[in-house]
DNA sequence: GCTGACGTACTTGTATGGTAGCCGACACCT
DNA sequence: AGGTGTCGGCTACCATACAAGTACGTCAGC
């Protein structure tokens, strides 16, 4: 990719994503152009589509800081996103060829083999492809990027309930099911499979809420973030 | 607003929706600074904003061009708008307070004024507090800017259709249909209203497509527009 | 008349300089 | 001691300069 700010847009949003970038830390354009290599023109223009993807937020003469997860956030997230794949869900059923259920499989099985080598990323990437093509399936592959931009919000957290390894062939399973109803044609049943698919991982950034409540942002909290004070002499 | 940037996004982004800039016309940074009496800086990035929401195309090195309306991405666009619309609707039933439901028609009535004046701007302006407020009372009100966003890709062609007046009262009717199933509790009811409603919205696009194609991409058009040429001495 | 090379004018992309505003630290006054 | 004014350093914002690239108009050559 020839363009500088394609790739500095890409590598902040997979890096706060991975929790990488931790929510609250200060972003400053010039120190990420230091770092990057590159001039301030090019992040500084990443840090404004990352502001309006929610994952950044922008103070203007104060500083960019790495957003918070703000509950009420991760509630919209979730409503757009069952929203969205259950009405492809329903539209998929019926319209489901053979290849698509063989494909669907196969992403199955490979989601089973990372699963057992604990490659949480390859998991990642794959449950991603997953629900991409179901999306496809029911001919609204062009409404992914909506999705995905919601999920964003949601994998900050969900990144850090799967240690709860514990729970991957679970939600292996919540998949073949929906698979297993796709093909079998039922959309009520396949849609609420799917729902409640969808709702477990809800519940999950709830369980990460408790237990990292850094995170998130409180409710009472004031929105203006401290400068990090200067050392003392 | 103090903010130059979002100044300048505004204002380009209504004049595209109201196709007071024409779909495929050029749209120099150069040029739109020097109008505006800015530098290229906010210009620039309200481009790439607006590029971001697919108003307008950014080819580097070429130009930047307000996009036509692409016949997939009116597609998708009404596929999110109704997914969202009615999901949010199914949560509204039995939510409703009394005070909602004087407020949602308090703006049916308004909307039959502006209807009655013929005044466009104020319809359009009705119409879009209506669906507003009501994914408000299903709790969803922090979904509506992406159904903004998605409303966008089909308002640019609705405004060419509204000249035919005569629909405007369907319209209002369409919309307190949905109102009095949402006062009777009838979620399977209202949510098929709704969408009755919505799909209407979509064929007249359909009818501005073919009445204006100009508007529109074709299929098997060249991705790559003509620079318009230079005047010759 | 037709074809192909080339120059020029235009575009967006990137880099850098200067400005207004905010916060924290600290001396000073009450 | 508690409040207040000022100063310094930092920030994002905007303006401007330079670089890389494309397409069109021109014109030489056939």
């Amino acid at each position: 990719m020839a363009n500088t700010r394609q790739q500095v847009h890409e590598q902040l949003r997979a890096r706060i994503i991975r929790l990488d970038l931790e929510p609250g830390s200060a972003l400053s354009e010039n120190d990420l152009a230091a770092e990057l290599g590159v001039s301030r023109t090019p992040v500084r223009e990443s840090l404004i589509l990352l502001g309006d993807e929610g994952l950044v937020d922008v103070y203007p003469q104060l500083g960019t800081f790495v957003s918070r997860i703000r509950p009420a956030d991760v509630a919209s997230a979730q409503f757009v996103r069952e929203a969205l794949e259950c009405a492809a869900l329903r539209d998929a059923v019926g319209r489901a060829s053979p290849r698509d259920l063989t494909d669907l499989r196969r992403l199955l099985r490979a989601q089973g083999d990372a699963a057992e080598d604990a490659d949480m990323d390859g998991f990642f990437r794959l449950d991603e492809d997953f629900h991409a093509r179901l999306m496809a399936v029911g001919g609204h592959a062009s409404a992914w990027p909506v999705v995905a931009q919601a999920k964003a919000q949601l994998d900050r957290a969900r990144r850090l309930s799967l240690p709860l390894t514990q729970q991957l062939p679970l939600l292996i399973g919540q998949h073949t099911a929906v698979v297993d109803l796709l093909e079998a044609a039922d959309p009520a049943a396949a849609e609420e499979s799917l729902r409640e698919h969808l709702r477990l991982v809800f519940s999950d950034v709830e369980k990460i809420r408790r237990r990292h409540p850094e995170l998130f942002s409180e409710d009472g909290e004031t929105p203006r973030p401290r400068r990090k004070p200067v050392a003392r002499p």
